[in-house]
DNA sequence: GATGAATGAGTATTCATTCAT
DNA sequence: GATGAATGAATACTCATTCAT
């Protein structure tokens, strides 16, 4: 890594931090270069333009998501462990702040969007890979697999990863999950232990 | 209706097909006034602010949406064909101009979103009844049922509504729902020749 | 006083309030006729313009005060009690929220202004009558009564009105007084009992 | 100076010759850049706000007018005309244009206002060490110096800067500031032949 | 590599006032 | 006397981007 592009992954972690804190619209460059200690100048040598640092932040992000799904992969796990820990590395890497809810807040609407469209296109062959191991184990039964995966991602994006959720919630996709991909009731339930109860909505 | 609310009605249409057609952060104020050909202050009489204005289109577009699925499951059709008929309705009234994808630009990001979970809001209790009226007769049968309708709401929407999808993703579709509702194989299957092909991706 | 009288002097009362309170500047229209539950019409039917209902309002002020200021002067009391009778006539009459300083923040200062000239204009001829009175008693002994009328309204107006004042600063005042009207040391030292202790500053 | 305090300058100039001419709230940005050449951008480079902005242009003004006391207290003067010198350069320096009343206006009221505060304020502790120094000579006999000057800060203010004036006007002010410091009579006459006769009123 | 002064089109919002009913 | 819908000029401020040094 050549001496600029440090200070340019320096720039990209800040920016990060801020788009989501703040939202990518609600950030200016002015304040992305005054956090940052350096000169507008500077700002433009490294980006063309601020929607393109956008694009470079997002691409960071789903690079470090796809990192961990690959290394996930490889682990000497379960095919099903394999599915939840894939799933698992959609949920945003969380920053020092606790902020949470602030990715669906509506001014983050937009980051959010672009993330989970990269996400699902670069994760579904990563997915399907698993899937596949899973039904030469004779673990799963069915056909179509890229599009169901496609699906799981959606549901379990929506589900678990935007606002709260409820207990129910977590069977449906459980019964949802195995029959989505033929496997054998009982299969997947192990997920409901795994589950962060913190984003569990309170049982009223 | 009161005279002044006719003039409202008028200006929440223009805005309506504007912001589809153009977004709503990309659609201005001044815009909007010249197209209304009224005056500035005439719009701010009406309408608190721009975001405001915002709200209450989206909620237009909720109630005539809410509207034609409370007419679907009034209509004398078979179960299934309602659900069809419901997640249907989730599909943005197509206006004059041929729009498509611009709600799904990222400028229109924002309304799409804010609508999409209104809509599912609206719609999750309408969808659980006519599930319920399935299961009584015996065509269906689970559990947790307004978890599932939310669901199945998701996924219509995600693959039916964003962008375009492909003839698996139909059959994986029509599977997925058979399971979720625990239905017989098939009973959904008529699906495919409702759908409107137009949006189907061209067979590569 | 007519019928149509009474909603007017309501709405110059409002008005009064909430010049005061928010200021002049800082109180559009729309808020004054909303407080007041009437329409705009109805408001213009009743004063031209907005600034010529701030002179209205500014009138009722003066006009009460100079009242006030009247009152004391047919009271059976000595001369100098007069006088500081008449200069405390000139704090702001307080309404039922402690305004207190608001008169002196920014926003306020037109009114105030405004206020003070005609206030310093219409008591300069009832104060200097008083003090005639007193150099007829032989407790005063100067020449140019109403030029140092005027300026001891000035001095007063600031020194008491505006902000806090110290200890000192009555002292001064006092002394200022008595040279000022050439009455003997001590003839005005009882004011010092009579001030209003919560408007002083702290002593450090 | 650095280059871009430079253009600063400049525009405080001008902002100040503007907002004394027609008044703080009469004097658009728009007006003040276009008469100044330049972009809004760059307006807002240099000021955070409008309202900053005049806070610069007071402090310019404040400046120039204690520099201006400075200079006189170390002039080889008698210590009374060293007051008289101090309180003349309360007067707002006269800009090219003759403006005049233009700085009573209601207009101008705040920008008048806050000035007036700034400089009673910073003006005060100057006076003072010139009474101190009078006293010391045995020219004067008095207390509570700083109250005292206070008290003569603002009647001159009043009775010489604000509209017109009359020769009473001028004998009771010099004979209150004899009598306010504990001079002997006489001694602040000269004032009489100093002042600016063509503020004073025509005699009717 | 880095700076920071300059740009200018763009934006939402305010508000006193009018007038037909 | 009273209403309230309509007006439109005015205004402060934002912000991504450029470029000479």
């Amino acid at each position: 890594m050549k001496k600029g592009e440090k200070r340019k992954q320096e720039l990209l972690k800040i920016a990060y931090d801020m788009f989501l804190t703040r939202g990518y619209e609600n950030t200016s460059v002015d304040e992305i270069i005054e956090r940052a200690q350096i000169a507008k100048g500077t700002y433009y040598y490294h980006f063309q333009s601020k929607e393109q640092m956008l694009e470079e932040v997002i691409d960071m992000m789903i690079d470090s998501e796809t990192e961990m799904a690959e290394q996930i992969i490889r682990m000497d796990i379960t095919v099903p462990q394999k599915i939840v820990g894939i799933l698992s590395s959609m949920k945003p890497a969380e920053t020092e702040q606790p902020i949470k809810d602030t990715l669906f807040k509506p001014e983050n609407v937009l980051m959010h969007y672009k993330v989970r469209q990269k996400l699902i296109y670069t994760l579904t062959p990563l997915l399907s890979d698993v899937i596949k191991e899973g039904v030469n184990e004779g673990l799963f039964e069915c056909d179509n697999i890229p599009e169901r995966v496609k699906m799981l991602l959606i549901i379990s994006d929506a589900t678990f990863n935007e606002g709260t959720f409820s207990e129910q919630d977590i069977f449906v996709f459980i019964d949802m999950t195995e029959k989505l991909l033929g496997a054998e009731k009982g299969t997947m339930s192990f997920i409901y232990d795994l589950i962060d109860k913190s984003d569990m909505e309170a049982v009223e």
